[in-house]
DNA sequence: TTAACATATCACAATATCATGATATGATAA
DNA sequence: TTATCATATCATGATATTGTGATATGTTAA
């Protein structure tokens, strides 16, 4: 670990002003790292997965491809909740569907959606 | 797939109500998705990474182990905003840090965090 | 002791998100 | 046409989350 004093007593580790290794951390770090926008995407894409009524569709539809109203039986939550949350889930480019007459038939959009919440669950679950 | 008619006609395929497999595959996805209590912690922790300063300090530690006041540099935050995200990110077992005299360096509690980082960054960069 | 520094906690106004009732749309059937 | 069903959109009050100023804690050094 590289490290320049910028007077002459050993200085002890922990302090920050003086180390300019700090600086270089610093610098280096933040090179490796996207940048704001980015940021602002990935989180508004994570914030999807922050509501359990969405995860439970998320749940459901990594089982099996599903209509609109066979999500609402399965989860018992009324009509309205579950389109909005399609309608979110939609927007974001989680979920996509095809409409098959009076039906709607919703599925996950690729295969990093079901990789990430099942990670997660692998995460609480351990 | 199997399907049984309640009247005589050749019912379309479209309608809900009327198809008893519908009833079929709402029970049998219901019993292959977790239970209340395992959504309400999953989203709580997904929604940890549905913030851009969080998902920052999550994305800087994922290069390097670091103290908080680097972490308000290379982010240019202030101390409270990094102090505040960092409390979150530790309550929910997102991170860990050891105290080194005034400082204290904060880590990735596990490679789970990093991998849901990596594939949503993967994700919305595709 | 006092001072300086690194970090943590508290309190709060601004903002965002939630579930849901009311209503609209669009398709099929009579 | 009218009725019914599946789904979508709009509006809203309740609740949760945000960043940050003020302040507290705890460590090191003088």
């Amino acid at each position: 670990m590289e490290m320049k004093s910028n007077n002459l007593e050993n200085q002890n580790d922990d302090m920050c002003e003086i180390y300019d290794s700090h600086e270089d951390v610093v610098g280096r770090v933040k090179e490796r790292i996207p940048d704001e926008a980015e940021f602002i995407e990935l989180s508004e894409f994570f914030k999807i997965f922050g509501n359990p009524t969405r995860l439970k569709i998320i749940s459901l539809l990594s089982v099996e491809d599903l209509c609109v109203c066979d999500i609402c039986e399965a989860l018992e939550l009324n009509q309205t909740t579950v389109s909005n949350q399609l309608r979110i889930l939609r927007a974001n480019n989680i979920v996509k569907y095809q409409k098959e007459g009076k039906m709607a038939r919703y599925s996950l959009t690729d295969l990093h959606i079901e990789m990430i919440y099942k990670v997660g669950l692998e995460h609480i679950l351990e």
